[in-house]
DNA sequence: TTGGAATTGTTGCTTTTCGAACAGTTATCG
DNA sequence: CGATAACTGTTCGAAAAGCAACAATTCCAA
């Protein structure tokens, strides 16, 4: 099972030479030869571990998806709790390799790869079912209150992911604040 | 010629892990085990491109000792003209990807591979045949004057490889003062 | 000093990668 | 529109790298 280290080491050429070009040049207009340039490596070599460039892409979405999904329960436990220090540490903690490929993917928007979306549907999901169970006497739908915290918590995932380990003080309590408006809103207390 | 790519990369890979070893553990306790697993190749293919450690350090400190060999001539004639703002910019110009291999380079000094001695050497052999052509009349021994001509110059680069495309302006002007003592040693001028 | 562990070079065999060709498909531009 | 350039996806033999085993040092601590 432990793969031959070549292969190991042509993916993780391609695949840094993929995120590199993402950057600069973007996902359309970049050709299977720009990036097998840029990887030192062969064509014949690239479509021997991938379909496409599209597959190349699906792949290292994938992946994040995946790290993500292991980790959104927790984090989506801490944002209730309203641990937000806690929350940010963990997230920066675990995505502390991955942080700027992660950055360069959540730019791309593929019909069948948006990692940012991924994430966004996640975490929707998991809004979705609090809010039912906690059964909201609020007027307003639970749709729009599951979307409204959603948002709050992406907005805070992207900022920490493009603005890595920066001071963190003043962001959990601004995030704080919302997020106590929202789940006000769950609780069903008119203001 | 060395036109396989595969080849390119597993020595740029070798080489990369070599100089980071180097730099933490020093080159007497490092094993070529050691850097083939840093450097995820075999040892099989170690063996496929060098002797052994000793004929990898050779080889890279015979690497930038030609080159620099290659800009000695330059460097040496903007010492005596007194250009030194234009030398650390050539200098640095030149060694840019270069700066921090040579900088671990400097600390490793064995028997036949000695990046360090070589450079002085190269810069003792222009001042010298300088000094000799200058037919002096100073005092002083010729051996004396070349050696404290080489000594400044040398101290010059080492502290421009560790400290990179730092402030320069007042480096020249100290490093422009003792240039002037030492040619007038040569000149045989008495204060 | 000695015995076990680690390191060295070397080897045979397997797997992966390379490079160059190929026909077929898409852009690009005059 | 047409052509011509670029890109795709595939194939092939040759070259390189990987891996595991080996005997032969060398290291190092008991």
């Amino acid at each position: 099972m432990g793969q031959d280290v070549r292969k190991i080491k042509t993916e993780r050429d391609i695949q840094a030479a993929f995120l590199s070009l993402l950057d600069t040049k973007g996902f359309r207009h970049l050709t299977v030869a720009d990036i097998c340039q840029s990887a030192l490596t062969s064509r014949s070599t690239f479509y021997a571990h991938y379909l496409d460039k599209y597959d190349l892409l699906d792949q290292m979405v994938a992946h994040y998806s995946a790290i993500f999904a292991s980790r959104v329960d927790l984090h989506f436990e801490q944002m209730i709790a309203g641990e937000i220090d806690q929350m940010i540490t963990d997230l920066l903690g675990d995505m502390a390799e991955n942080r700027q490929a992660i950055a360069i993917l959540f730019k791309v928007h593929e019909p069948n790869a948006d990692l940012q979306a991924n994430f966004r549907a996640m975490l929707l999901k998991k809004w979705q079912t609090f809010i039912v169970a906690q059964q909201p006497k609020t007027a307003a739908p639970i749709e729009l209150i599951a979307a409204m915290g959603t948002t709050v918590q992406m907005t805070l995932i992207e900022w920490e992911i493009t603005h890595g380990e920066t001071s963190v003080a003043g962001v959990a309590d601004a995030v704080n604040t919302i997020r106590e408006a929202v789940l006000m809103q769950v609780a069903g207390d008119e203001k």
